[in-house]
DNA sequence: TATTATTGTGTACATCATACACAATGAGGC
DNA sequence: GCCTCATTGTGTATGATGTACACAATAATA
């Protein structure tokens, strides 16, 4: 098999063909994870979503699982390989299994690629795939495309292109899970600064709910809680009445993260 | 190959012996789905288990995917060839992939049915199982062992045999979810009879949670549900006061199903 | 007929969800 | 310096819900 592509470093050739080849070996075929990556930025929820080389359509990251590492790991080592992003607490919602996830597009990328059907099949009948999802904090990570990518970007949830294969129901119900943890887990701590506003804590929560929430009962379940703590700052500098700073109770906060929420939103 | 057994049909030991031999074509190696049946009999929630012939140990029904199978259509015909079980509304609720979890044990079973390893270490390697639980009516099933089991019989889930593989972990993971299920979803119709009285029905959710229910405040709820009416009759031969008899409003059921229930349990 | 365990029923209290209005503030424009 | 204006901070009233709790009715059994 030779790759007829120019322009790339001939080692990393080699790497992805070999990938191609011989990948049946280290990986398992049939079984990938895909991993949905939630993002907040100026009040609105994102997705982190590649764009295929040769084919200008976009997909989630994902990857076939190896041999030698768990489901976690390897979600863990897609996620890192595909975008760049490292040590993300990653969660499992889904293993998808119907049998009209024939990745055909996969077939159109590996014509592009001049990889063979035959030397590349272990790729192109239906795969398993089990979802993750993440909620990262969008300033603090740098998304960059891997080798089949030509680009790695932060999509509004609500405004996203068409996804290949069937991403958009894996979006779909990422988000519809991590909207029901919301009644029982905290949220927030690794997503917003250490020191933070009420107002800037609720828009994180009317992005995640996708609905707009009652300042004052907002406040009042907040303080129920108990994980934020309010300072003597203020943050200076808006148009208007300086709002409060808050830290985040660390160790309450944990611990609700383990015991659940008696009742949330 | 040569099953070194006596006592079975020639045709089921040719059946079997091509599963081991060349299952590789027909299943998915590395992927199994497994499932976790829970009956509600006498006030007590039991589980559905096997038991290995030659290994005198119990799990759960499992089994690998077929190639030509959604991982749904799957775990049916897991379930009906493994326990005789039909028509069952499964519920999937997680993948299991860490790398501890290698079937040492089937090992030894292939050991005992003189299966050599190398012929069917498609299936001696690490598995990634998918779990699917299911509440079913213990009077209405008729469990019947598969060939690769000497007996498939419900067993308390609180007092239950310790289990091969990673199953233990699966069961108690398949509770915690059908137990958080019951916050925002109706259970009931398909396990108890048509007429039941509400005694009946709340040593079912009793039983489901692990814990006992007020019972006034326990009917209060239900009546708030809408999902159930009182009849006239009463059921009678009880040794003390007679209790009212109620029915499912399957209209208003299957709607709740569908919408969930505003607050639950 | 007395016993006994079970069933049916209603009320009081605390908690929670929700709706809602007005005063304080701080930048920018005049 | 003053006005404007969007934003933040705060409290209360009402209805719904969760929870705790006691006593009368009943149906078989002895």
């Amino acid at each position: 098999m030779i790759l007829m592509l120019t322009g790339y470093p001939m080692d990393k050739m080699q790497e992805v063909e070999a990938f191609f080849r011989t990948g049946h070996l280290q990986y398992i075929p049939h079984l990938s994870v895909d991993c949905v990556i939630f993002g907040f930025h100026e009040g609105e929820l994102k997705v982190l979503l590649l764009k295929w080389k040769h084919l200008e359509r976009w997909s989630l990251p994902g990857g076939p699982i190896r041999r030698d590492q768990s489901v976690d790991e390897t979600a863990h080592v897609v996620l890192k390989d595909r975008t760049g992003l490292d040590d993300i607490f990653l969660q499992q919602f889904y293993a998808f299994g119907s049998m009209d996830r024939k990745e055909s597009v996969l077939l159109e990328l590996f014509d592009r690629l001049n990889v063979s059907n035959h030397e590349a099949n272990w790729l192109s009948e239906r795969t398993v795939s089990i979802g993750y999802y993440a909620l990262v904090d969008f300033s603090k990570v740098n998304p960059v495309p891997d080798f089949f990518s030509e680009a790695c970007s932060w999509w509004d949830v609500c405004d996203r292109p068409s996804l290949l294969f069937d991403h958009d129901a894996m979006v779909e119900r990422a988000l519809q899970t991590l909207q029901q943890q919301l009644y029982y887990q905290p949220i927030g701590l690794n997503l917003l600064p250490d020191k933070f506003t009420m107002p800037e804590l609720q828009q994180l929560y009317e992005a995640v709910l996708g609905r707009k929430l009652d300042r004052r009962n907002f406040q009042k379940k907040i303080q129920k809680m108990g994980i934020v703590e309010r300072l003597k700052e203020r943050r200076t500098g808006g148009a208007h009445r300086s709002p409060y700073l808050y830290r985040f109770d660390v160790p309450r906060y944990e611990q609700a993260l383990a015991e659940g929420l008696a009742y949330g939103f």
